[in-house]
DNA sequence: TTATGCATCTTTGTATGCAATTGACAGCTC
DNA sequence: GAGCTGTCAATTGCATACAAAGATGCATAA
């Protein structure tokens, strides 16, 4: 499964400044793919993730061919991609929608996503180099402003960055790729997360022990304060879950 | 990612005996596709991880095509799905290849095998059902057996099913299928592993480590068990790998 | 009134033709 | 002779037409 073109990206540890804004993220090595089955992908995957596409909203390939101008060719091969990485769910001859896991299922998501993200620190802790230790301390310092400012959708923002940061400090692209895809996947469930204020402060503090952690070079330290993280985390989507069936 | 599909299944807990022999595994609750590009899909996948298909051959869309006697649509969509998996990788315009992973990134694919195989092993030592325990230990000894016999095919097979058992005592299906995708894309590479007739008996040690660890409900040990034995498995790779660059 | 079967209709799956992009090779210039 | 440029062939990307499979709704019978 290559994620090298999922809706977030992991930072490089290369230099931070980009000098040229582009309209796609397309750092990556593997070049360009500048077909239109890729920008739909792109632009469904984006919507699915940011909830304009609600999870068991229909795909129509027409709709979707008409919407953005093409025939349903690339949309088709772009739903088909949407279903290789598990935003949408389809049958034959019945049509496409966006992925609608079971309780069950999301249940086991947000454990592998515990698991994954704990796997992640703990491999940043001992092998992160100074330069990215730095600036994931930088990253969470800004959380910390962001956490009294009160900005949920900022905060959300530099969140990502903060994770992704970690995933990267695994010096394991292959790992780093699987726990991003699995925060994507999950991403559509928890959306009003940060709406709690109270949230932002608790999620800092929980941020803060894996912090220390990593620059501590604990291992099973960061490992365990980042899977505690993510099981809290998950326990505020149930109350979500539950309030919204 | 849904690997509901791929070419090897996890067996769930239920009746071991099927009573009816089926071309194509299909008993999970999603429904058949018969589509042709389904078929397609599950037909070049089995190709490639079993080596028929080599890294780095050349996937030519009208080739296949002729050859299954279908039209380049469905061989596109086939093609689609296995670049997102992993197993096949192109570029716009310039068609698509088995996919042929750097050394490092197959040292990260299996780093993150044996972090997912000892993850499982783990959760498999806490959770696993008694029944299903006891198949894993028939399992575990039909393969003793086999490594006296000395039947690298037979035993590359049971050995799948040794892993996928444990895959599945997890009781985390997302993790399983992770663990699953990461063996199957890895898979071309290790080929030729049984082939050296003394890995069968240490394979079987290694294993029975394992085993009991998961028997006592030994958590970290059944995870360093199994972490040791995928390591193990890896280093025998690395000389394959080097003997034939 | 309800259930069942058939007809139709919508939507997806497949085939095919054309357009666009790439990589190579030949010919030209320096 | 080396390097560049323009043209060409091969292959993929996209569009459209047609076929097939579910879904829907109505009619009819129990």
């Amino acid at each position: 499964m290559s994620l090298d073109d999922l809706p977030t990206r992991i930072p490089q540890a290369g230099p931070e400044s980009e000098p040229v804004v582009r309209r796609v993220d397309r750092a990556s090595p593997q070049a360009d793919k500048v077909t239109r089955a890729e920008e739909l992908r792109l632009q469904l995957a984006d919507e699915i993730v940011r909830g304009v596409l609600a999870p068991g909203s229909g795909l129509d390939e027409t709709d979707i061919a008409r919407r953005f101008s093409v025939s349903r060719t690339p949309v088709r091969e772009a739903l088909r991609q949407l279903v290789a990485s598990g935003l949408v769910e389809s049958r034959a001859h019945r049509g496409a929608v966006v992925a609608q896991p079971s309780i069950e299922r999301l249940t086991e998501m947000f454990e592998a996503m515990a698991e994954l993200e704990a796997l992640c620190a703990g491999l940043a802790a001992e092998r992160m180099p100074a330069a990215e230790r730095q600036k994931l301390e930088a990253i969470h310092e800004e959380l910390r402003v962001l956490s009294y400012a009160g900005n949920p959708e900022r905060f959300h923002e530099v969140n990502e960055r903060f994770h992704n940061a970690i995933y990267a400090g695994s010096q394991n692209g292959y790992i780093a790729e699987m726990t991003l895809a699995t925060r994507v996947r999950v991403q559509p469930f928890r959306r009003a997360q940060f709406r709690n204020l109270g949230r932002l402060a608790k999620s800092h503090a929980e941020h803060d022990r894996v912090v220390v952690a990593i620059m501590r070079g604990d291992k099973a330290g960061a490992a365990a304060a980042m899977r505690a993280h993510i099981e809290l985390v998950r326990g505020e989507y149930e109350l979500y879950a539950v309030s919204h069936p």
